[in-house]
DNA sequence: ACGATCGTGTACTATGTCGTACACGATACA
DNA sequence: TGTATCGTGTACGACATAGTACACGATCGT
């Protein structure tokens, strides 16, 4: 069974979207809950609720557009949201014996050793 | 009233579910629908139900307790179940921008490349 | 033959997810 | 000064998830 300690951390969340939020609107008006609230299709009150951690974050989905609105990076948004884009999760369905031998393997791995991985792939010819 | 849960997952999953412990079964009667499902932990009708995809694939727990009592591997099973194993969801989580790069990265690689990488940083000094 | 075990049908439910609907008092600004 | 917009409180709901509880007739083993 999955203790509560698994579930995301709703006011970091929170507190993360309102921060850029404000930030944008520092700049740009039309930054206000109730006006991004409406860019999402959501209800202001419950943009609200969700930026004070309040509510759990919203669904992927909502998560993705709001990383949108906010030009923000979808899959550090989701990270915060405490998930993880559906078609990551696709590319391990597909080869799950493979993918999860790789992932298990770079899990405690530094970033530059992973960042040097990306990088020899993405440049290489395999 | 249970409604529309059928998807083409809780088939395939249930019957490959099915297959192998009818397998496990032949040498070993203990292999029954009501066995195995008190091993698990869960009704022998829910089991049942499963095997046959009148209901979609159980959680994650349950499934992995599955693939314990079958001897199968709990990535694949998942991975049949539509899921991804929470544990390869945090390490995407921890850092999303360098595992989201790395997996869409991989994605249409074939096999042979992503296994060379597994074992290139398996063997190599990383 | 007969009791133990089998697979499965029907009915029901607790909890979680993901929001909506509306009202209220505060604030901004022309 | 008034009205347009603001953020937020309270109440509620639809649908998904992940099962339980129990009864029934079939079948297996001795």
């Amino acid at each position: 069974m999955n203790g509560p300690a698994r579930t995301a951390d709703a006011t970091s969340f929170g507190a993360y979207v309102r921060e850029r939020r404000e930030a944008r609107r520092a700049a740009d008006r039309s930054y206000s809950v109730r006006q991004v609230a409406a860019r999402l299709g959501i209800e202001p009150s419950y943009l609200s609720k969700v930026e004070r951690g309040q509510v759990p974050p919203p669904s992927e989905d909502t998560v993705v557009r709001l990383a949108e609105v906010l030009g923000e990076d979808a899959d550090v948004l989701l990270a915060l949201a405490g998930k993880v884009s559906t078609d990551l999760k696709d590319v391990i369905r597909r080869r799950p014996r493979l993918f999860a031998d790789l992932i298990r393997e770079l899990r405690d791995l530094p970033d530059r050793a992973v960042l040097r991985l990306v990088r020899e792939v993405r440049d290489g010819d395999w």
